[in-house]
DNA sequence: AGCCTGTTTTGGAAAGATTCTAAGGCGAGG
DNA sequence: CCTCGCCTTAGAATCTTTCCAAAACAGGCT
């Protein structure tokens, strides 16, 4: 997929931003940088908690999100808010990109859009704002489920 | 601004759309169309709770979300979620636009972007899915936050 | 080995927003 | 005046996220 890279890499830059930090790397954060990593689903909390449970089942959900926050902190995560769900992660491409949401079935697909390079540049001199990041995303319904809708008809 | 009407407008569409879909327009509920109608702030649940109990004390939160709900199903209003804040609500332009939202101050204005007009069909034919409905917000600082951050170094 | 100190982790409490529910209120039509 | 169905209410319940104080842990030092 495009820009995305190797969990390995990924790991690695992830430590590497973490330890810049002055923070140790955990074995149980080691797990969740893993898991992030490796994930091309967009995890929430509870589904990160429950991988790096498999592995220390003595993880506690303040853990998963003391660590997101550091990952947060250096820029190598992307959150997603969503009001009523869980937040959702992508530990592969932390930078601002286009996305697919399923209003169904609730998954979460990258999707490369032509992005306006000069854009910010452009909302910045129309609203006089600083813009610092951005989000776009697309809602509908997944392959899967659209089939799936057509066949209950 | 662009594409905004006024305010009687939007309360008239509003209200016809909530009679096509079969529930009446109760007091207290038109203060809430004529609430939403009118203001350019995207007031969230609470502010528009607040208004509707200026003039009839008794409203219950409840009320509001019901309101709301209905006119999400006619597609009246706008709805911007966002985790750990309250949801926020553009009455006046129910179709998707683009925004700014400043993260120092919470406040959320339009933005007219170049909007492509294919987005929908290019995203649906490389991703398989069937795209409903899209949300692009830029986040930064307002002006007047700006200048408040440097007047504080 | 024994200590000290600062970081991590834990588990539960707390906070917020939204949804649900049961019960009562109100209004239109007969 | 009664009935039926929609509206509204207040509070409980749910869910995610944040906060907190205490316990656990690791590394460096004596």
């Amino acid at each position: 997929m495009t820009q995305t890279v190797d969990a390995q890499s990924r790991y690695d830059e992830m430590t590497e931003s973490l330890v810049g930090l002055g923070v140790s790397i955990t074995p149980k954060r080691a797990k969740l940088l893993e898991t992030l990593a490796g994930a091309d689903s967009h995890p929430s909390v509870s589904e990160l908690h429950a991988q790096v449970q498999l592995r220390y089942p003595s993880t506690s959900l303040a853990t998963v999100y003391n660590t997101i926050e550091l990952l947060k902190d250096c820029g190598q995560v992307l959150e997603m808010e969503f009001s009523g769900a869980a937040n959702r992660y992508d530990g592969r491409r932390a930078a601002p990109h286009t996305h697919v949401v399923c209003l169904e079935c609730e998954r979460i697909e990258d999707a490369d859009s032509a992005e306006s390079d000069g854009a910010y540049a452009s909302i910045e001199e129309s609203t006089g704002y600083d813009i610092a990041s951005h989000r776009l995303d697309y809602f509908g319904a997944c392959p899967g489920c659209q089939t799936r809708k057509r066949g209950a008809n």
